[in-house]
DNA sequence: GATGTTTGACCGAACGTTCGTTCGATACGA
DNA sequence: TCGTATCGAACGAACGTTCGGTCAAACATC
């Protein structure tokens, strides 16, 4: 149970601490302010000892990506009922922020909010522009997966599984990144809009008309 | 001609020329290796002269926002034929890179990842968010009254045009953001998408089925 | 079991660089 | 002569990183 959790309990070891810290740093001061001092006060530990587990900033931020993305993968893993429409409804409400967080940890629009910021380096980063393009692929798959399992269920429409998959997670991560950066809060009337691309594209229609 | 592009010719004044000189750092060392040297060294300026034109960094780069999002506003309205499914592909291919840039200048794709940059500071300035919600609510206000008058000259279906004008938006800004942050280049693949999107729930059926 | 050696985690202090910003002075047009 | 535009030089702060050294546990040797 507490073992779904990234961060629950203390940290066994002064990698997983400044592993932890990064996030909560990340959390407290974006990216823009992150800095290896900041990381080491977090976690207890002095900037020296930091470069006695880690190269340097970059080996870091790379570990820590690569850990995070993890991590999502892994939570998305635990969930699967067999219904096609229902583990798709439910992939979708993990990507916008439905998953459980540890006590004294960031509110989920918080974390979606550094997701944007870590995915925005990837213009720059090519190691980490390597990373989110795996990630969106595997996350395509996924959701292709469940769209076919539906159609061959008879449930969805015979759409083109891979393309609508594309589509499907371009749109959830412009929600992300809307619901980050705007002072409105798009993201219930975007949840309700991608629920009726759901019903109307996807879904067999349960009555007879058109 | 020439005065429909941004940056054509030379620069007037000292303040333009920063101006300038901003885009012109942000394309080749990012947002965080935007610096004042840098600006002030790709206008041909001294440091001391960038702070006798601007409060600092943080007035910089909000008139620089404010200027380019008014751009982009207007290169928008210049683009207008009467037909509204066109229009709205217009302005769908404007969003996603396709206007004009002046010889020299840098190509629409890095612009684009340039705009996803400055996008995700938004995450932590609050005028920086405050101008993206704006320029969000303009552009969906736009989109929905192309949808309207869609509607009102039958050739698009009764869709509730405010919802999904917002939808279109944000899968519009996911693209861009997917696009700039990914190896792979599903920019084309995502552009027919998204008309496969205009086919089938927006334009009434051509022939007579469903 | 006592003793010398090695190893790994840790720290304080410092280094060199870059940053945003300020200041005083100079040149010039009105 | 007054205001405006420009400049070089410098400032303090923060950054990532390195270095020399401490301490305790683990290990090897006798």
């Amino acid at each position: 149970m507490t073992d779904a959790l990234p961060f629950a309990g203390e940290p066994e070891d002064s990698h997983e601490a400044i592993m932890r810290a990064t996030f909560c740093a990340l959390q407290e001061h974006g990216y823009a302010g992150l800095s290896i001092q900041r990381i080491a006060d977090e976690a207890d530990l002095s900037k020296s000892t930091f470069y006695h587990h880690f190269d340097g900033k970059e080996d870091l931020l790379l570990s820590f990506l690569e850990f995070t993305l993890e991590e999502f993968d892994r939570v998305f893993k635990l969930e699967s009922s067999g219904d096609p429409a229902k583990d798709l409804r439910t992939f979708f409400g993990l990507l916008l922020g439905d998953f459980p967080t540890a006590g004294g940890m960031p509110e989920q629009e918080d974390i979606l909010a550094t997701y944007v910021e870590l995915r925005a380096q990837a213009v720059r980063n090519p190691d980490f522009r390597a990373k989110f393009t795996e990630t969106d692929r595997e996350f395509t798959a996924r959701i292709a997966a469940l769209v076919e399992e539906g159609i061959e269920d008879g449930v969805f429409r015979d759409v083109d599984p891979e393309r609508t998959a594309q589509f499907l997670l371009t749109t959830l991560e412009g929600i992300t990144l809307q619901n980050a950066t705007r002072d409105d809060n798009p993201l219930p009337e975007l949840r309700t809009a991608i629920e009726s691309y759901m019903e109307s594209e996807l879904l067999v229609a349960d009555s007879a008309d058109s």
